[in-house]
DNA sequence: GCCGTTTTCGGCCCGACTGTTTTCAGTCG
């Protein structure tokens, strides 16, 4: 059978938290069902591999009753428990718990009371009159049911918006509100500030003399199609995309522990909360409530939400319950990383141009990057079996080698390179000879087809790509697409150790659809010692500023400027390639 | 179910909102 993921292991402790809750056990081990689910989500090695070894009561959230669990998921393919409880509730229960406005206590009685089963049961139901006639629902609740449903909401995840279409759109709205008169502070909150890869709605938090205004602004703004009622300080909008904006206008003396709050993660408040239990201390948007003194502290900043608390100020894209508090700690923790900011990167090594599959010259590219503050650019374009955009032949490649090289010679302090982003094929090749890529200066290799591939091949195709010595970096390595696309099957862990092993480098890809390394893949990596890549795999001039999102999630990794190669300048980078150091 | 600078037992973040109710349960973030 083939090894379990972590997404499948993970799921398998979501469903059954699912079912427990539905059986009415007690919350807190629903809550470590779905905490348990969430270290496996996030665990950058193979859950499968610890349970074998029996290591995996050391993951954070894992005790020995998951693990005896987790033993049984591996061999059987099931949990007995989980078996027991789905004979006693029909599947299509789990949908309707988790419907906006539900959960497992309404789903069961509605089950236990009018043998509602399935979305379309509870949809006749609804229709008929039926719901509001239970003690506890009433008209309203039955009419928003029928809207939800109205609505196409089947009770999955509720899709989200990519960051930068939302973070473009946060950003719009705080730059409109900053601008009012008597706006003081202005900060987007919530997972567009911790750059996360995906976005469900935008928080804005403001201080103003005025702050009618702010909301009277909002609500006059082109991109919002609708208000909710406004408060005083307070609004609900939403935008003609249908993303929802929150808008709170605050006392400045607790801005900052409502832009603490707001900004989240969720599981970083949870941590953050109950370690300040244990020392007397409560937390909440309001500000922190000393036990001691009965006293509650107000922090017009996040510095001294954080610092009252015994922490350093946490950069917003760490809040993830990763171990930042602990790093953070004022008294004996390791420190925070230095984390890689844009300014960082001196070099570019991923982008096309007309000759694949991209809109610009290479002369175009080059200037655009020289604008940019870069000092150095590879020229990538896709290989001779790529199947969309122009396929580059080898003789092609060779001929714009030495239309690149030429270039190069009339361009001061600036190294433009030949390169290519070459076609993993399934057998782990590359398609082009090696003589050809011996010619060039820089090669990154991706996967471009048979993306269906078990694990095990897939892994293998991607480590026999990383053994060739003229390959030096892997584009986009895990091949997902955030919101559409799954990764490929495949073991990253013996993918890093490759990585590792063979001196190649592998990339953050930019592009916001990919970010790939993710976060938690990329930490991983540098931990390991491979050298990472930001990339802006850009195939347009404007495209080079889309590193933004690359950094982003290299941020959210933990990196440093060191742990990231093309933030040397090319005299240090150089030396790094593999075939530099062959 | 997990976990330990009070604890191997007894805790487990904090508050708002909604709809249905005469005081609160359930859901959400």
């Amino acid at each position: 059978m083939a090894p379990l993921t972590n997404a499948a292991i993970a799921q398998a402790l979501d469903e059954l938290g699912d079912l427990y809750e539905l059986d009415g056990t007690e919350s807190y081990r629903v809550i470590a069902y779905r905490n348990a689910a969430r270290t496996v989500r996030d665990a950058a090695v193979s859950v499968a591999g610890m349970v074998r070894e029996g290591r995996a009561t050391e993951l954070n959230g894992i005790g020995r009753t998951l693990d005896t669990k987790l033993r049984a998921l591996l061999e059987d393919g099931d949990i007995p428990k989980s078996r027991e409880l789905r004979s006693k509730f029909p599947p299509g229960l789990i949908a309707v718990m988790h419907l906006p406005g539900f959960g497992p206590k309404r789903a069961r009685r509605l089950y236990d009371e009018l043998g509602i089963d399935s979305l379309e049961a509870l949809r006749d139901a609804a229709g008929e009159g039926r719901i509001r006639s239970l003690r506890g629902f009433g008209a309203k609740v039955e009419d928003n049911l029928l809207k939800v449903l109205a609505d196409g909401h089947d009770g999955g995840p509720q899709p989200r918006i990519l960051l930068p279409r939302a973070l473009g759109l946060a950003e719009q709205i705080a730059g409109a509100l900053a601008g009012v008169p008597g706006a003081d502070r202005v900060e987007i909150a919530g997972s567009a500030r911790r750059l996360a890869d995906s976005v469900k709605d935008i928080d804005v938090i403001a201080t103003a003399a005025d702050p009618g205004a702010l909301v009277r602004t909002l609500a006059d703004l082109p991109l919002i199609e609708s208000m909710g009622t406004p408060g005083d300080n307070a609004a609900r909008a939403t935008t003609h995309t249908g993303m929802k904006v929150d808008l709170q206008v605050v006392e400045p003396d607790q801005f900052g522990n409502v832009l603490q709050h707001l900004t989240g993660s969720k599981a970083h408040n949870v941590a953050l909360r109950e370690a300040a239990v244990r020392r007397g201390l409560h937390v909440s948007q309001y500000g922190i409530l000393d036990d001691a003194s009965g006293e509650t502290i107000r922090c017009p900043t996040e510095e001294e939400v954080y610092a009252t608390l015994g922490y350093a100020w946490i950069p917003p894209e760490l809040r993830e319950g990763r171990g930042e508090l602990e790093a953070a700690r004022l008294d004996g923790g390791a420190g925070l990383p230095d984390l890689v900011t844009v300014e960082d990167l001196k070099g570019d090594l991923h982008c096309h141009t007309t000759a694949s599959d991209g809109r610009a010259s290479v002369e175009q590219m080059a200037r655009a990057a020289m604008d940019r503050g870069l000092e150095y650019l590879a020229i990538t374009d896709h290989s001779a079996s790529h199947g969309f955009g122009n396929a580059v032949s080898a003789d092609q490649l060779l001929e714009q080698a030495a239309r690149v090289r030429e270039l190069n010679a009339t361009l001061d302090g600036f190294e433009l390179l030949i390169g290519t982003e070459t076609n993993i094929l399934p057998d782990g090749s590359v398609d082009y000879p090696d003589e050809v890529l011996a010619e060039l200066d820089w090669v990154i290799a991706s996967v471009h087809t048979s993306f269906g591939m078990a694990q095990d091949e897939m892994t293998a195709r991607m480590v026999a790509a990383m053994e060739h010595p003229l390959v030096d970096a892997i584009g986009h390595p895990t091949g997902r697409k955030i919101e559409t696309r799954p990764p490929y099957a495949l073991d990253v862990e013996q993918v890093i150790d490759a990585a590792a092993r063979t001196g190649t480098m592998l990339e953050v890809n930019s592009a916001g659809d990919r970010r790939d390394l993710n976060d938690v893949y990329a930490r991983a990596a540098a931990e390991a010692g491979v050298p990472i890549l930001i990339d802006s795999d850009a195939h347009a001039v404007a495209n080079l500023a889309i590193v933004r999102w690359g950094v982003a999630t290299a941020r959210r990794a933990w990196l440093t400027a060191d742990q990231v190669a093309n933030t040397r300048p090319w005299a240090q980078f150089a030396p790094m390639r593999k075939r530099a150091r062959a």
